[in-house]
DNA sequence: GCACCGTGTCATAAG
DNA sequence: ACCTTATGACACGGT
């Protein structure tokens, strides 16, 4: 797998952030007039605004004030646009965010027409009329990857392949659903981030039972992004496949499932209906709680298993990245209803359609308010991107739809609610393990994460995987077996020390498979740490000996250059001392007997001892360092041991001194040294 | 299709 | 007896 262009994920990623805090000051300058270079007159009404930011977001401003120069410029918008349609579409330019109620939205939609807000109209209004209205006032639906995401299809519960499922019925009480929550002047972003009690109160009591499954009321986009990859990826297959089939199971991620009676056999009636095709938006974000049972992959299959958690941050963020990765965000979904400055909705976001895919046109659009990119959670958003954009490969972007969908799932599946509206478990941040490499992603930090988050991120190295290998256990060993939901966070399983964890264990009264999977989590997590540390202590030791293996060779360098020098300074010491004695001898004359004694008391290595006559007076003394012994041999041993040196050659006792040959200070050889550095005899001394 | 690498997991031993 | 740690071996996916 190759990619054919270099990756740019961290630039994707920060023109987000730029762009949210740019845009944040326009809309600062704006309200305090500084910087205005135009003036927008609407029923006599004036806005004041920057002509930059109107033309980028405005086809008719566009035309209209980029040809003109100077400042104080006043446009007088047709009398078609009013101060009611045209004020929101003026702050949704400068704040991506579109205020509208049921009552103004046809204004806000004409004005958008004229204006030329047409990302807007098509990624928002054609998601929101419909649902303020009658069908037949909604117009034509728009076809996002051969389906507008919100259509519906033919036939409830229709298995035609579409796998879009997205609730034949869920008409009725959608739209009553989405237009109560609209009047409370909730925006679209806040439809997704709302999911509170109401709406899922609203799910559970508007749907029947057997609807409930097409009404997963998540509001994310990435559940109904995360659609079989597999059915784009052979090479997922396998993957996919467990997953489906855990799916299908009942792959309920600990903790996430509501056990409530209601959304629960509603979940799990889902999950089977769910594995036929990707889910639909509306669904999910109708059903509320429950949804990770039927979107999740619950675990990881054994092909899953080896995804680690670099490809989870990859999953993870920064979220524009999968803009490009997945298609091209402008050709539908919130693609096109992206706000002027905010950052390219992903693929996921926009239409979670991978390419065209009927079966994953996403709905997404559906969950986010037009013009964000602002995943449906403020906590979430990480998980919506990864790095390289469109360069990602095919495979890479299959596991980060999964581990997205993982991921998703485990948050959409919030700790159980109690009927007071408690949640009794901890937060979903609290259940995810998150790699930690994660936790530099900014985008979790601008998100608001505590630092008592980011530490569970942190702790909880391999929570995510241990959850589903969990659920792969649940899997195998007991069929549909109930998940395992604790009533503490998963990091503390890991980061306790042993008493601690024994307190908490005693704290609460786990059940017999609670305490297995808490045991298994932390045994595997331990055991997984200090795979590493062996792992790396083994690297570490490697390059520790590759680094003594360098440094033991440059010090023999050394040394042998070393032992070069001082058998050179032997030598010529040798030769110094030579001449003096032959100097000596020279000028005293000494008898044959004289010499001999002489001779007697001196080492071989000493040039006196060529006076006797010596073989030494031809082989001068090696060099102790590359021989023990003197290059004389057995010969030089004949000594007798009357005066060892210190340093000098070991001489046999029992071997006799032979003779050595008197120089009569006339010839004396150097010292051999043991570089071969020696000059011969003949070449000096004749 | 193969080799290599990285990683998680298991089994086991030792502390 | 239990837990923790270290480590070899294995399986798996990615490249």
């Amino acid at each position: 797998m190759s990619f054919e262009s270099p990756r740019s994920s961290v630039f994707t990623f920060q023109s987000s952030v730029h762009s949210a805090h740019l845009l944040g000051c326009l809309n600062e300058q704006r309200k305090r007039d500084v910087l205005c270079d135009l003036t927008v007159v609407v029923e006599n009404k004036g806005f004041r605004a920057h002509r930059s930011v109107l033309a980028s977001c405005s086809e008719y401003f566009h035309t209209r004030v980029t040809s003109l120069v100077g400042q104080g410029l006043v446009v007088t918008l047709p009398d078609e646009v009013t101060v009611e349609g045209f004020d929101p579409l003026l702050e949704f330019a400068y704040t991506a965010k579109l205020l509208f109620t049921k009552e103004n939205i046809l204004d806000i939609r004409r004005c958008a027409n004229i204006l030329g807000f047409h990302n807007l109209d098509k990624g928002c209004f054609d998601f929101l009329i419909p649902k303020f209205f009658d069908s037949s006032r909604a117009g034509p639906r728009k076809v996002c990857c051969g389906r507008k995401s919100w259509e519906k299809p033919a036939k409830a519960g229709s298995s035609d392949g579409d796998g879009d499922g997205d609730g034949g019925d869920d008409g009725d009480n959608d739209d009553d659903k989405e237009v109560e929550v609209k009047e409370e002047g909730v925006d679209t972003e806040s439809l997704v981030e709302n999911r509170g009690p109401k709406t899922a109160a609203l799910s559970a009591n508007a749907k029947p039972a057997d609807e409930a499954p097409r009404s997963l009321g998540t509001g994310c986009p990435v559940v109904a992004m995360a659609t079989d990859p597999a059915l784009r990826c052979p090479k997922y297959r396998k993957f996919q496949n467990a997953c489906g089939k855990e799916r299908s199971r009942s792959p309920q991620v600990p903790s996430s499932s509501s056990s409530s009676s209601s959304s629960s056999s509603s979940s799990s009636s889902s999950l089977a209906p769910a594995t036929k095709g990707p889910p639909s938006p509306v669904r999910h974000r109708e059903e509320g709680s429950g949804l990770v049972g039927s979107v999740s992959s619950g675990r990881k299959s054994e092909g899953a298993k080896a995804i680690g958690n670099e490809a989870a941050v990859a999953a993870m963020c920064p979220p524009p990245a999968l803009v490009p990765l997945l298609g091209n965000p402008d050709d539908g979904g919130f693609g096109e209803a992206r706000a002027p400055g905010a950052a390219r909705p992903t693929r996921f976001l926009a239409c979670a359609s991978g390419g065209g895919d009927e079966g994953q046109e996403g709905g997404v659009g559906n969950h986010q308010r037009p013009g964000v990119s602002d995943p449906p959670h403020p906590k979430i958003p990480c998980i919506l991107g990864e790095e390289g954009g469109g360069e990602r490969s095919t495979v890479e972007r299959e596991v980060a739809e999964h581990l997205a969908k993982g991921f998703w799932s485990a948050y959409l599946n919030p700790p159980k609610e109690s009927p007071t509206g408690q949640s009794s478990g901890y937060s979903w941040c609290e259940r995810l393990a998150l790699p930690p490499g994660v936790l530099d992603c900014p985008f979790l930090q601008d998100q608001g994460l505590s630092q008592a988050e980011k530490r569970a991120y942190d702790s909880s190295l391999n929570s995510l995987e241990d959850s589903d290998t969990e659920a792969a256990s649940e899997g195998t060993s007991s069929q549909g077996a109930p998940e395992v939901q604790l009533p503490y966070p998963v990091e503390q399983i890991v980061s306790l020390s042993r008493n601690d964890f024994q307190n908490v264990l005693k704290q609460h009264q786990l059940t017999r498979e609670q305490l297995d999977f808490v045991h298994d989590v932390r045994r595997r997590s331990k055991n997984c740490i200090a795979a590493r540390r062996c792992r790396k202590r083994k690297l570490d030791c490697i390059h520790s000996l590759e680094c003594e293996i360098q440094e033991l060779r440059s010090e023999k360098k050394l040394l042998e250059q070393e032992k070069a020098e001082l058998a050179e300074l032997k030598m010529q010491t040798w030769q110094d001392i030579s001449g003096l004695c032959h100097r000596v001898l020279s000028e005293a004359a000494l008898q044959p007997e004289q010499l001999q004694v002489l001779a007697k008391y001196s080492t071989p290595d000493c040039p006196l001892s060529s006076l006797t006559g010596l073989p030494s007076l031809l082989s001068p003394p090696t060099d102790p360092s590359t021989s023990a012994r003197p290059l004389t041999g057995p010969s030089t041993s004949a000594y007798p041991p009357a005066h060892p040196s210190p340093g000098g050659p070991h001489r046999d006792p029992q071997v006799p001194r032979p003779q050595r040959p008197i120089a009569s200070g006339r010839c004396l050889a150097p010292p051999r040294v043991g570089v071969a550095s020696a000059p011969s005899l003949t070449s000096v001394w004749t």
